[in-house]
DNA sequence: GTTGAGCGTT
């Protein structure tokens, strides 16, 4: 399960977010999003857990929870694009 | 040292 969280605070950073994941389940990743030149980052991050029902109960939970003095939205992420997957159209027609 | 809607680098 893919959850994307947005309006964090800028001091908060991977393993912060990962932490307060970690509470419902299994967090096998979290990443907050910075930028690739300043290094800094950009409010919002995405937290994978293997657990799906731990993962939609942080959602209920965390979504407008507050983080280091902020409230953070989140929801589960949007696919992130697969380019490595077979084509639909695997006919032999062409 | 700064800022505030959003969907990430493979």
């Amino acid at each position: 399960m893919n959850i994307y969280v947005s309006n964090l605070s800028f001091a908060i950073e991977d393993e912060d977010l990962k932490s307060y994941f970690a509470e419902y389940g299994e967090v096998t990743s979290a990443k907050v999003i910075t930028d690739k030149y300043t290094g800094r980052s950009k409010g919002f991050g995405f937290v994978e857990m293997s657990d799906d029902e731990a993962a939609q109960k942080a959602i209920a939970e965390l979504d407008g929870a507050t983080a280091d003095g902020r409230t953070i939205k989140v929801s589960v992420a949007k696919p992130r694009e697969e380019k490595r997957s077979k084509p639909a159209y695997s006919n032999n027609r062409w």
